[in-house]
Order: structure tokens, then sequence, then C-alpha cells
RNA sequence: GCGGAUGUGGCGGAAUUGGUAUACGCGCCAGACUUAGGAUCUGGUGCCGCGAGGCGUACGGGUUCGAGUCCCUUCAUCCGCACCA
């Protein structure tokens, strides 16, 4: 009987289907175990062979904790808000749910074929009314929230009004204190904007980053270098009216917390520095002349006797007031131009620019008048937005100093020999110089000494600052859950949770309107009561992503997001796998939600995910080829009718024709051979190349299909020239390659698999070709699961070869041939040391030596040709998870009427596996000498005896100058001269 | 610049606490069976050397009887953050 894996899969495929096979309830005595993969945003490309690297993973972890007696959680679902289905819809008019629909339809077969177990009776769609309903939900709770800094949490802010209603408030950096008596006056819009200062969700006037060609606000982390992320278009900075989320408040519990949990380092090191924690002191600066004074922030309190100037950002509100009158026009000016620069101008000038306000502060310790200075360098959104400039220890200050000629005085003493003339000393080690009552302080103590003396004097007091900022939280665009607000007089108030779920509008178009106001501005009769305007922006991508691990708990509650029941059994995720790209985003977010909820007792947990695991990234080797644009070279008789020759050149030709005269002309010469072949009648002499002496800039250099690709980078030419056709679209162009007649070589690179650089494998061509099964191994056997590498299907046949083996275990031209013998030791210590490996393996996640374990046991099983039931039936529980269709169907061809699914995971017995000897390296002066197969359990008296008892030692201790042995048990026997 | 990770044959990668480096797979070489094979099986395969032997885990040091593994220096690659005061 063959491995007929085509037909075996389809039919277990249909069979699980059929018995709901991987469904799971709440109810059991069984203990749990949490499973959980990053839910995908399901994309009109399908899965790629990449993506289901953690899929699998995940699945043969959550089959194995089933084997072993777990209640597994397992589930899966789709971030189906997202931006490609919107631009689709904006591009072709059909509305995004239609397209998300289809692309789930496609991700769901292919998650089918390649047999992961999750539970679908399970699946959560954020796109899904009943779903959005509690994501709407939890913004209602944050809204309705503010966060109490004493207590650590989050508490009803109808106690912080209750607050206002009796005692007033006595204020804080955002907010000047009021009275109880003000409070009472206060209009119902003068309370709610108050109050946005507080809540945990709010809206506020925020400088944004605008992004015009998308027409919609990013937060930080989904901007790069300047850039969307998606699409890579220019953002810039827009002042606007923002709802936002208080993530800061819980910037020490996100930071402290990391502690608890069995994340990658890479990735708690991400988000500490994301959440970006420094100590520090704030510190003001009165202004010589004016009533008010400037506020900084530094962690470098001790150098506060180094300060020559101060510097505030340019949209500072203090700059305008200050600025004396004859500095006002260059200060307005540079602010200008440096509010107009998009964040990467900004950011890829790396000149030192600033302008001098005209005033001046008074130094509270020296009594001396310092410059006050606005500059680029200093942010408005970290710290106060001004700083005080120590140039002789801080090279951003110091680097300004230099430029504008200020005084650089040193207070910190530097280590011998150091050049002030050159850098500046930001070490935090020295001691305190010509620095008052700082002197002779190292630095940690006099920070301590200078806070102290700050706060005695009532100019400032420590304080921690962060880097994190709040995070945007409304999007302009059509495709999201709707914010459950309604404005009435311009007032924002909370739709009543009763109301919800506030049901995404129809709309006509899914653009911004005419006048710039976001696509659900379109959406007819769309008003609260039928009078008061909604929210017109949607929430971003994250909101869905926040909770949705909650949601798998108890799916179908249409009363709470999970019933405490449900919660309290399943509690958090035990084992989470996605992409590191979440690192600062996704999983900052959703840990963010979780302790929220935890502090009105929601969840009984902190914390979202005890272990993350990363799956590296399956990068796809991309192909490519370089074109003469037709550009470079002159062609007349171009009237319509002519056919224009596009050539492709190889890597090596291209160099050639760029720096030799004899290889250009050789490629003119072949240039107006094609131009003729294409154009009979056309004027030869008026074929040429044209435009200057550099041609590098002619050549275009393009992806390439893969298929079209042989693995030693051949073109297939004919099966190319219809796509580099598809470039021309208004042109008729002819695809010619030089030189002629050899094969087009083309260049390679690794880069992420994106069906934009045709690089693209899919899972199921591999699932045709070799099965699910192989193709699980496989991905398992390329490497460990958070090592990125490059898409190869060298090997492959490996992994299908140890498939067909095992196959032919079991069965012999007459067909099943499974012996009924008693299996001797050697037999059961193969089995068992395979056991052994393959559970340790598996609960370390290290698959990709698993299987490697499972090739080497069917090697020795093979010599020992051995195909024992005893042995071959737990080697197949073992293996189901990796491979569980060729793993069932022998299960079943064995004579089991169960599935192999609800078998255990066999019991290791290490007496099978206990080594009887030890090789005791014997070494002399440094180098091993000989090896002593000796028995483990000897004394050290006894080895020694044994040592001195073999002949072979006997015979090479009597020539050796040896006087003394060192015997350690289990280790190592040492000589002595 | 700061932070993190990685560096082992022709290739993907093993080596769990320091103990015979290169398991397993691919590729390659030879052979067997075949009309044939992108099927199957057997053997070989780090480098130098005829050989004994020597050299080998990015470079250079160190600790140790013994280092891929621990420590220090340098280099390279990848990732994250980046005027964060």
């Amino acid at each position: 009987m063959e491995y007929n894996f085509r037909e075996i899969e389809a039919n277990w495929r249909k069979k699980w289907a059929d018995d709901k096979a991987y469904q799971v309830d709440n109810n059991t005595a069984k203990p749990k175990y949490y499973v959980l993969d990053m839910f995908p945003y399901p994309s009109g490309a399908g899965l790629h062979v990449g993506h289901p690297l953690g899929y699998i993973a995940s699945d043969i972890f959550a089959r194995y904790k089933r084997l072993t007696g777990f209640n597994v959680l397992h589930p899966m679902g789709y971030d189906s808000f997202g931006l490609p289905a919107e631009q689709y819809a904006i591009q072709t008019g059909q509305h995004p749910a239609v397209t998300t629909e289809k692309n789930i339809a496609r991700y769901r077969d292919q998650f089918d074929k390649i047999a992961l177990s999750f539970d679908w009776s399970r699946e959560i769609r954020t796109t899904d009314p009943a779903y959005y309903k509690w994501t709407q939900w939890i913004f209602l709770q944050l809204f309705k929230s503010y966060y109490n800094y004493q207590k650590q949490k989050a508490e009803p802010i109808t106690i912080l009004v209750a607050g206002f209603e009796k005692e007033g408030f006595v204020g804080n950096d955002d907010v000047a204190a009021f009275t109880k008596e003000q409070w009472a006056t206060f209009s119902e819009a003068e309370k709610s904007s108050l109050l946005m200062n507080f809540r945990l969700a709010y809206l506020s006037e925020a400088w944004v980053n605008w992004c015009p060609a998308m027409g919609t606000v990013l937060a930080n982390d989904e901007v790069k270098d300047g850039v969307s992320e998606r699409g890579g278009y220019p953002v810039e900075r827009k002042l606007m009216p923002q709802w936002s989320m208080r993530i800061t408040a819980y910037a020490e519990r996100l930071l402290n917390d990391l502690n608890t949990i069995d994340w990658p380092e890479s990735i708690k090191d991400a988000q500490r520095n994301w959440i970006g924690r420094s100590e520090g002191t704030s510190l003001r600066f009165k202004l010589d002349g004016h009533n008010e004074s400037i506020e900084v922030f530094t962690t470098r309190p001790d150098t506060v006797f180094g300060v020559t100037f101060v510097t505030l950002a340019p949209e500072h509100e203090l700059v305008k007031k200050i600025t004396t009158a004859d500095r006002k026009a260059a200060v307005e000016a540079y602010a200008n131009t440096a509010k107009n620069k998009s964040e990467r101008e900004r950011q890829a000038e790396k000149k030192v620019t600033g302008e001098f306000t005209g005033a001046y502060v008074i130094h509270p310790f020296s009594g001396k008048k310092v410059p006050v200075w606005i500059g680029e360098y200093v942010l408005l959104g970290y710290g106060t937005g001004a700083v005080m400039a120590v140039p002789a220890h801080d090279t951003r200050d110091y680097a300004f100093a230099k430029q504008f000629r200020l005084a650089i005085p040193q207070v910190i003493e530097a280590p011998p020999g150091w050049d002030f003339s050159k850098e500046s000393f930001d070490g935090k080690e020295g001691k305190c110089i010509n620095s008052d009552f700082l002197n002779g302080l190292e630095v940690k103590a006099a920070i301590k000494k200078a806070i102290e003396e700050i706060e005695k004097r009532g100019i400032g007091k420590g304080k921690v600052n962060f880097r994190l900022r709040d995070a945007a939280f409304g999007r302009q665009r059509y495709w999201g859950e709707p914010i459950p607000i309604y404005y009435k007089d311009g007032v924002p108030y909370p739709l009543d949770e009763k109301e919800l779920p506030l049901v995404l509008p129809e709309v006509d178009k899914f653009q911004p309107t005419e006048t710039g106001e976001p696509p659900l501005a379109r959406a007819k009769n769309w008003k609260y009561q039928g009078k008061y305007e909604y929210e017109y922006t949607t929430m971003p991508g994250w909101a869905g992503s926040s909770w949705y691990y909650l949601r798998y708990e108890d799916p179908n509650n249409v009363n709470e997001f999970a019933s405490k029941d449900a919660i309290k059994y399943w509690e958090n995720i035990d084992l989470y796998v996605g992409g590191a790209e979440h690192a600062t985003g996704h999983l900052l977010y959703f840990r963010f939600w979780t302790k929220f909820l935890n502090d009105f007792r929601y969840l009984p947990f902190i914390e979202p995910a005890k272990k993350l695991v990363n799956q590296g990234m399956i990068q796809g080797v991309s192909a490519f080829a370089t074109r003469v644009n037709p550009t470079m070279y002159q062609m007349h008789g171009d009237e319509p009718g002519s056919i224009w020759p596009v050539i492709y050149i190889t890597k090596e030709w291209e160099n050639k024709i760029k720096t030799e005269q004899e290889p250009r002309e050789e490629f003119i010469k072949f240039l107006k051979k094609v131009v003729i072949k294409n154009n009979p009648n056309a004027n030869l002499s008026n074929v040429s190349t044209a435009r200057g002496t550099s041609h590098s800039m002619f050549f275009t250099t393009h992806h390439v299909p893969v298929e079209y690709v042989s693995s030693d980078n051949i073109l297939d030419k004919e099966k190319f020239k219809p796509f580099a056709s598809s470039f021309f679209k208004d042109l008729k162009v002819s695809i010619e390659f030089f030189p002629e007649e050899e094969p087009y070589i083309c260049t390679r690179e690794v880069e992420k698999m994106s069906k934009s650089k045709w690089n693209v494998v899919n899972p199921d061509d591999i699932i045709e070709q070799f099965g699910a099964d192989t193709l699980r191994m496989y991905e398992m056997f390329l490497g460990p699961i958070e090592l990125s590498k490059p898409w190869s299907t060298q090997g492959i046949s490996g992994v299908h070869g140890f498939l067909k083996k095992l196959w032919r275990n079991f069965f012999n031209e007459k067909g099943l041939a499974l012996s009924e013998e008693k299996a001797n030791p050697q037999e059961l210590k193969v089995l068992h040391k395979t056991l052994k490996k393959v559970k340790e393996d598996i609960e370390r996640l290290s698959f990709n030596t698993c299987v490697s374990a499972f090739m080497i046991c069917l090697n020795e099983l093979n010599e020992l040709k051995c195909n024992k039931r005893e042995i071959m039936e737990p080697l197949l529980v073992a293996l189901s998870p990796f491979a569980p269709h060729i793993t069932e169907e022998l299960w079943k061809q064995a004579g089991h009427k169960d599935s192999i699914l609800k078998a255990s995971f066999p019991i290791v017995n290490e007496a099978y596996l206990v080594e009887n000897t030890f090789s005791y390296p014997v070494s002399f002066n440094g180098k091993t000498r000989f090896m002593l197969e000796l028995p483990l359990t000897l004394t050290k008296e006894q080895i020694e005896k044994e040592v001195l008892a073999n002949e072979a030692t006997k015979k090479w201790l009597q020539d050796s100058p040896i006087k003394k042995m060192i015997i350690v048990p289990n280790k190592i026997v040492n000589v002595v001269i």
C-alpha cells in the first residue's frame, strides 16, 4: 500500500470537521491550557508559507497538551477591520465587508488544509457587531474612568466629580486649581472639557501624526522614519481634536509588570525602551522681567551650575510671550519653518539650528542671567518642552553651544586628559566642581542633594518622566468600530451601555467628504435620537485586538464580554505566539486594557499572556531583472503603430556598458537590430543611445515573479514576456534580451515575502505536492521557530521521505504488517530515548530537534528491523501533533476504533534509559590521553581501583611519570605528576 | 549614538548543567536495483597531509585538566529605539 497523502488528508479533514473533533467545553474537571495565535488580518493575498510557521508551532503544542490531559483552548479569529479592504473599497466601490468575507473564507480553507486544530465554534471577528459591541463597551468604561495615582488604579470618574463637588481641586500640571464653589458655576461644556483631562479615553486638541495621503491620523508606532508604516506616505504634524487613550497612566505598571511575565527579553526591552522611564527633577527658572518662569525637566540636577542657557521647543507656549521685539522676526520665522517641517525632514536634518529669544532667566542658585533660546532639538512632547542646557556634560547641548558660541563651563570632573574643546563629558561618574554646595560630591550623591535643595527652595520637585505618549484613538476611516459618542451643543456624551452596539452605518462612498470630514459623515440619517451628531472617527486597528483573547473564552455571551465563570476557568493566555513586529503596538495595548479591566475586577489577573514566543519571519527569495528603459535611446519613426523594443540586460553587461566603450557599441548595434526587426521601416540613422554621459539612470531593476526563474537563476523568457509587457500598458513593446542567445540570469535577494515583490510561495502548492503533514514537519524542521530564514524547498524531500518510510514500517506487499512480538530492551531503549527527547523538546518549543529525533528513531528501528506494535504505536502518538493525518490513518489501520486525538502521550520509562557506562577522559598535562569506559555507579574509590585494574591504563601508567590520580565520579579522572 | 540578538561544514542547523564538535536533513561522490527515474536501498563526505599526525565553532586574548558553551577585546550581520534632556 502506497502512502497516498492526498486521499488520507482529505478524508481525515472531513472526518474531524464532521466530528467537531476540536471543540472544547468550559465545564470540565480537567486542568485548562490556553494556547493562542495572534489573529490575522485577512488580506486578499491569502496565506503564504511564512504565516503558518507560528500557527503550526502553536498547534503542535496545543495537540501535545491535549495528549497530556489538558483541556486546551486553541481558538482562531480575524482582525478584520483594516486599511486594505477600505482602500480596495475606495477604488472599486465594493463594500469592505464583502471583501473581508471573501478573504476570510480563503483563510479558513487554508487553515483547515494545514490541519490546525482550532475550535471554530469560538471563531470571532472584530467586524462583527456582536463582537464590537463589547469593544465599544470597554471604550465607554475607559471614558467613564480616571486614574487614581495615589491608589495606582482606575476608578469611576463619578468619584472624582464627587470630590470636585465637595472639595474642589488643588491643581496639577494640566489643570489649574479650583474651588468647589467654582466647580458649581462651571457650565456643562466647561465641566466636560475639564474632565477630559482625567478620563482614560478622552478628547483633546493634540499634535497628531497626520497622513494627508491616507486622510487619517496615525499612532506613533504606525509611523516609521517619518512615513506611514503602511504604504510609506509622508506624515506631518497637525493640531486637531483627537480621541486618545491615557496609556501613560499605566506606564509605571506596564513597566514593572514586565518582570512577572515570561516573554522574550528583546520584546520586554523594546517595551521598556518605549515606555522610557527616567528619574529626575523639575526645576523652575524665573524669567527676568516677567512673572512667569520656565519649567524644565532634567535627570542631571547635579550639573545645574553648568547651565549656560535654556532652550525651549519652538512650539512652546511661552515663546511668543517672552521674545523681545528685536528678536521677534527671526524667532517667528524659525518657529514657522520648524513647525512646517515634517518629522522626516526634522530627522534628516543633522544641522544644529536655533534662535535666541532675547529673554533671560535667573539661575536659581547662582542668580546669574541665563539666555533663553529656542531649538528644534527640544521636543514639545517630552518633559516640559524645555531644557536647561549644560553644554559641558551633554552632547546635544554641547553641539548647540558650539554652533552659537555659548560658554561651556565644566562642573563635573572628567577623566584626566579629557578635551572639552572636542566633546562634552556625559559620563555619570566623577566629582562636582565649580558647583557651590555640590562641590566634592559624586554624581549620584550630588543628584540627591540637588533635588533636596530644589525641593527645599520650592522651585521644583523630584519627578519621574516617561517617554511613552498617550495613544491616538480616532481614525478618519470608515472600516473601523464607531466610537459610541454623540455631540449635543458641541459637548461629547457617551451612549448608554444598553444602546450598544452602535452599528457601523452604510455610506455611499468610502472616501472623506468634500469638506474633509471622515467617511462616516456621509451616512444618511445617522443621528443619535434622530438629532445629535455621532462621533465620525472610528477606532484604530488596535482596539479590537486589545481584548479579543477574552472573548474566545465565552464567545457567544450577549450579556457580558465574557462570563465571570469562563474567565475564572480559562484565565489568561498560557502561550501566545506571534510576530515581534507588535512589540510596541498590540503587545503594549492589550497589556494596558487587561490592567484596566483588572482595576474594575472584571479580570482576576494583571497580564494577558504568561508566555510569549515570537516566530521568525520566513522570507522570500526575490528575483530581479534589469531593463534598459526606452527613454535611454531615441527612435525616430515612433508614429502610431511602431513597436518599442524593451531590452533586458544582465548585470554583467549592464556594468560593462556603463564603463567600456566597446560593449556599448555592441549594444547599440544590437539595439538597431531589434528596432529594425520590430519596425522594418525605421530610419536606423536616427537610433542611438541618448542623453548625457551617465547612463546608470536609464536602467530599471524590478522584481520578477519567482516562478519564472529556475533554481540556478535562469529566467524563463517566454513565460516572462507577457509579464514584462504589462509594465507598458499604452505602449506597444517587444521584450528583448541582451545578449540575445545566452540565458538571462536574474539577480536574487532575500526579502520579506509579499505579493508586491512577486516572491510569495503559497502553502497550497506545497500541500498539493507533498501533503500537509510534510509541510508541517518541514516548517518545523527548518530551524528554531524564533529565527527568521528564507524559504527554500531544499530538504523538503528528507522530511517527506521520513513519512514515507514510516508508512512502509506498517505495511509490506501483503498489507498491514505490525509484529505482535514483545520488544527487546534495545528497542525499548530507542523508543523511550526518543519519547523523552521529544517530550522535553516540545516543552521548550524546540520543534526542529523533535523532528530530528523522530528521524533518528526511525533510522535506528529500521537498523534493528523493528516493526513491533509495542514500539510503533507509542511512537505514532508522540508524532501525532506534528503529522496529524498520517498518524491518525496508521492508528486506524493498526486497529484502533477511537481517534488518536483521544490517546494519551506515552509515559517515558526512565528505567530503559539507564546508561551503563560513562566515558571518563583521562587527561595528562592538559591533553586527553584516553577515555575510560567505566560503570556509572562506581564510587570514587572504586573508580580508582578500576582505573588501576584496567590493562591498558596499567601499561600506560607504568611508562608515564604520573604520581597521583584525582578522581571525581561521573566527571573526570585527573592525573598529576 | 543607545539597547537587544546572532556568528559552527558547500547549505538549513545539532551539541539541555563546560566533557569524544559538526547529530538530523539537504547537497555532493561512489555503488546496487532498474528500459528509465525527480523512486528505493547501501557506503562515503570539516580542512591539510601518502601517512603517522596536525588544524578546526567570526578575530585576538583569558579562566580551566578540559571551552562552540564562561570572562574580556575587536570585527561582521540582523532587529528595535533614536535629538527623550
